[in-house]
DNA sequence: CATGATACTGTGTTATACACAGTATGTCAA
DNA sequence: TTGACATACTGTGTATAACACAGTATCATG
């Protein structure tokens, strides 16, 4: 492992923590998965395929999350919203996301 | 698994992301382990022992921390502070950490 | 002297990210 | 019209890491 591979891993492990409350948060418009791929990239998010299929998948098993096959349209797509209970938990993530920024500002002043 | 459970998860998810930052930044100065968890937990961050102990060794592997065994005070401590390549990359850090902050910024708003 | 705080090690389990592979359709230019 | 590339998803395997849990032992203090 290089230096710069190393480096990129504990960056990685940084943006790793927010993928799910940045996906909760896009999630209030319906998208489905390679629409909010791009989404999240053109925000600055750069998200494996292998990384976000699966915890779309997830967050809807845990039930953030609901989804529907669109069939209708050219090309079949699994559109993903945000669920009740995800819309109970997005502000108190928010909430919880706010109160980690302005630790890790003391912290790092 | 209940829904406080649920939401747990996930915030701790948010929090994971953040530790190897606070703990690179605060080794700037020797700290052992406990202290390090008293440090942290004062400044908002709750990690379990489970979890620093097992990331301090392998944050030492991977380079970023140095650590040598005192004996001579009143109990053996292990003390670990930021290795020169520690020190490389924690600036590079906190510039990753600057750029999800304001990007989730935007995201959030 | 008992209790709780301190201080660390080690193991097993589970969850998760990510790599990788595979499938298939739409689009567009040469 | 065909080849390449973007789109759009599923599924599996693996490495890693957090965390729970257990265990050990010393120090401080009421």
């Amino acid at each position: 492992m290089t230096n710069t591979e190393s480096l990129e891993n504990v960056a990685q492990e940084l943006r790793r923590g927010v993928i799910v409350l940045a996906v909760l948060s896009q999630l209030s418009s319906e998208q489905y998965g390679y629409s909010l791929l791009k989404l999240l990239s053109d925000q600055g998010l750069e998200v494996d395929q292998g990384t976000l299929y699966p915890l779309l998948r997830r967050l809807e098993t845990q039930g953030y999350l609901q989804s529907v096959w669109k069939l209708e349209e050219a090309r079949p797509r699994r559109y993903y919203v945000i669920s009740a209970e995800g819309k109970k938990v997005l502000p108190k993530l928010k909430k919880e996301w706010a109160g980690i920024v302005s630790m890790m500002e003391k912290m790092l002043s």
